[in-house]
DNA sequence: TTGAAAGCGTTACCAA
DNA sequence: TTGGTAACGCTTTCAA
């Protein structure tokens, strides 16, 4: 039985070290070192019988080792509010695609709606000393921003600007969002239209909310726009509120709804269907909003405004590396992209 | 502008670290790192003293250093499968559940599917030698965990056991979660059974049948079980079983159906619903499986079994600890959790 | 209880 | 191109 892989004397485990590997390859570390990390000044022959003596080794370079020495570190932290939504695990797979390009890893962190989480899984990114941090927050903790800034941390920000935060951030447009779902029933020829969602004081869906009046404020009063708030976004919210209008006289039933999101339009869509012989889009057209799975499995598929997560991540990573490569140059930015309007069957039928 | 936390003389920016603290309490460096580490082994004075030396200073302990130094880390890396499947996502929140409760915290890398990135992921925590790693490994992958081995990580395994693997797992019985699906349906009286899903060449699915077959067998031919295969378990896939069923005469439709996942049972409700008057539970009774937000919220809420993720991943991390703490008296283990049946609208009516 | 000093496994620099 | 060696920031042991 080989000793290699085994205990060390201290009766600590142990692993093959640089050390290791240079005696074994009759080299010094420095030139171990080099191989790894700069083939191009070794010897093809001391690259190889280098090489050698790492596989037969098993040897793995130490991070923690590494990142002491050079001061810096290739994975970037991300805290992500909530992974089960799928518009931010969106995100993530953009920050890793971009980040890939750049020869880094990106470690996921999910705070899972919770405070007290955001600000462990921060802390510890900063005590990682990771090259940058990604930060989708939960909605007004500054403060845990501006720790890891005080710990010397670059961080981005998305989908939410933190207002005084001082950093990049990546938004969502959604004020155009709630536009463009509107535009779209009015040029289908609604003019009796529903915004249902809220609460108003949740700021995308306040903002949508704005998108939609604007897109009715351009008729010049030929549209008719009706404010139904809820409690949640929810189906069952959806669910409440579909049975609300399906219990109205005729005459007072909308032709066109903007549910403030996709799950909320699939409770409305289902009670609709259910307790009237009303039709779908022939009688009310129903557009959501966050293109999730729900709205496009539903039997009649639902409409929806597409939100730009991964293309988020990409950008949101694009600016940390930038701040990262060139902090001295670097110039805080706010970047705003556009969610894309998915038309289905629940608007313009088949 | 303070000259503190901003460049060293080498150009290189700073964070202030121990020695600038001891400095700053006047105190060693060494009774720094006990007020941090072992803060009994320290007069009250001195360790207030030292706190607000740190305060001020906006000290944040460096990881790689302190990993370095101690030859141990406290977190855990998990390498999960598919982030955007609830089940896998369940088990990060037991593991972090329990990570927490230990005073560790879990860092989560999502491979997606892609062998490439699993792989990425693993040698990520090898090299960041953290205490252990918990792996939701994409099916046939040994390679992977053999490596990790080979440096010297522990690993416990989710889901998957890959078989030849010298590691504690942990799985879902999905053999029983068949039998019960199977055995709720018999036991509210339904006699002519369809168990839909595929491909059967994965195992996950064909537990499931033989579970559902069983549960038949034990009946001595009172119940038919018939056999309808998919080519996976989307919705698309359940709608096409939906209108095979549709189509049939009279005689040949089934009372019961169990679905192989709840996205089927979606699909095949959506389509006999739509496509016949046939009413569900009262004609047919359907089941289906993962406890799927879509089952429960759609407009029939779909019976299911709820697989054991968050409770997997828990387990999973006890069994990380144990052999991270104890690695001679430990021995590796297979542990087997048990889904539950979720009876809602789609079985038993209202 | 506190201080001093020896590592931990790398990187980066300078001399050979 | 290679070798030797001083950091990197912390933990830990041993003396004081």
């Amino acid at each position: 039985m080989s000793t290699e892989n085994a205990r060390g004397p201290g009766g600590r485990s142990t692993v093959p070290n640089i050390s290791d590997v240079a005696e074994r390859a009759g080299v010094a570390i420095g030139t171990v070192s080099n191989v790894l990390n700069q083939p191009h000044k070794v010897t093809e022959a001391t690259r190889v019988k280098v090489q050698a003596a790492i596989d037969e080794l098993g040897f793995v370079r130490n991070r923690a080792a590494r990142a002491l020495a050079a001061g810096t570190s290739n994975t970037i932290g991300f805290v992500i509010i909530d992974l089960s939504n799928s518009f931010f695990l969106d995100m993530a797979r953009g920050a890793e695609d971009e980040a890939e390009k750049a020869g880094m890893t990106v470690l996921l962190a999910n705070s899972d709606l919770k405070d007290s989480k955001q600000t462990v899984y921060m802390n510890l990114f900063s005590e990682d000393r990771v090259a940058g941090i990604l930060l989708a927050p939960i909605p007004n903790s500054f403060l845990v921003i501006d720790s890891a800034k005080a710990h010397n941390r670059r961080v981005v920000l998305l989908n939410d600007s933190l207002e005084a935060a001082d950093s990049c951030c990546v938004m969502a447009n959604n004020e155009h969002g709630g536009y463009l779902a509107a535009k779209h029933l009015i040029d289908l020829g609604r003019r009796n239209l529903v915004f249902a969602g809220g609460p108003d004081t949740l700021t995308p869906v306040h903002d949508r909310h704005m998108g939609a009046k604007r897109a009715v404020a351009e008729t010049n009063g030929a549209v008719r726009l009706e404010y139904l708030p809820t409690r949640e976004v929810t189906v069952v919210d959806g669910r409440r509120i579909g049975h609300a209008i399906s219990s109205r006289s005729r005459a007072r039933i909308p032709d066109g709804i903007i549910a403030a999101a996709d799950l909320l339009a699939l409770g409305i869509m289902q009670s609709i269907l259910s307790e009237t012989d009303i039709r779908v889009p022939e009688q009310i057209a129903l557009i959501g909003y966050d293109n999730n799975r729900s709205a496009w499995d539903s039997h009649i598929p639902i409409s929806t405004l597409s939100q730009p997560g991964f293309e988020m991540g990409r950008v949101a990573t694009q600016l940390l590396l930038e701040e990262i490569r060139s902090p001295e140059t670097h110039t805080h930015r706010r970047i705003i992209l556009e969610p894309s309007l998915i038309a289905r069957e629940s608007t313009i039928g088949r």
